[in-house]
DNA sequence: GTTGACCTTGCAGTCTGATGAAGGGTTTAA
DNA sequence: TTAAACCCTTCATCAGACTGCAAGGTCAAC
């Protein structure tokens, strides 16, 4: 099947949003292809539109390049690439769930640390910096 | 005052914790000063291990380099830096409360996307290459 | 024919807090 | 005296997703 590729980067670029340098970028990265032309200038067909509507989407859902690009190598090799999508999906939930959590004690920590020093009127010591970050243990 | 300064690069990266690499960087930054040898060798007083535990502890508390370089400023002039510390760990606990409560929203979303994926028995479209992904509205 | 908009490549820079390597000088202990 | 351990500077590198610039080639309109 050959597919008309007539779209010049630009156009591209003005269909979707996205910089020209990032299309370059993501052709760097093996994740949207190009014809060139006999100018060595890049053409698309509208196909690539979509395909990059499709890395934004994913990226909106917080895939990095290199999910994306794990998820288009499945779709290349005639694959349907949910079941991969889906466990990515996943595993972002779940570190994000984490690092909610850790963000929430790490916050109640601040927060202690804050109260306590509106709290105290500690008198700066000799050669003290700031007495209200010095009070703080060294984890080691 | 003069200040004994015995102490060699190594010493006090044993003492503190911190590698000698980084603690050439904090000088870098002026974070951390050193007395040079003819050897140009630098060598610290026992004060410099307590600045680098002060910059260790205002790390801890999600200081950044940059931060605690205006707190040590603010001390180098003579005056208490506390109230600047108060006010930059109160941004640290509102940026980290904003920061949380966008997470959840993402999360929430990832969420809703998984689960109407699952529950959905979407058959693939010629020409996609993942629903699943595609069904994602572009946020333009 | 010439101006300006568009395209090419390649390399440097962004941000943060370092780490590592190369290539060389110094000190210390056996 | 010689080997190991330590110190110096300078530069490169990492993550991630680009952006910007220089120097040049191409194309379309007037």
């Amino acid at each position: 099947m050959v597919v008309l590729a007539h779209l010049k980067i630009g156009e591209v670029s003005k269909q979707t949003g996205v910089a020209v340098g990032a299309l370059r970028y993501y052709e760097d990265l093996g994740l949207l292809k190009s014809q060139r032309g006999e100018n060595s200038y890049r053409y698309y067909s509208p196909e690539a539109i979509r395909q990059v509507q499709f890395i934004k989407k994913a990226q909106s859902l917080g895939f990095s390049l290199d999910d994306i690009s794990e998820v288009l190598n499945v779709h290349q090799q005639g694959d349907v690439p949910c079941d991969l999508a889906q466990s990515i999906l996943q595993e972002k939930i779940e570190k994000l769930e984490n690092q909610i959590l850790e963000m929430q004690v790490f916050k109640s920590g601040l927060e202690q640390y804050r109260d306590s020093w509106t709290a105290s009127e500690t008198q700066p010591q000799p050669g003290d910096i700031c007495p209200l970050i010095e009070t703080i243990p060294l984890n080691l």
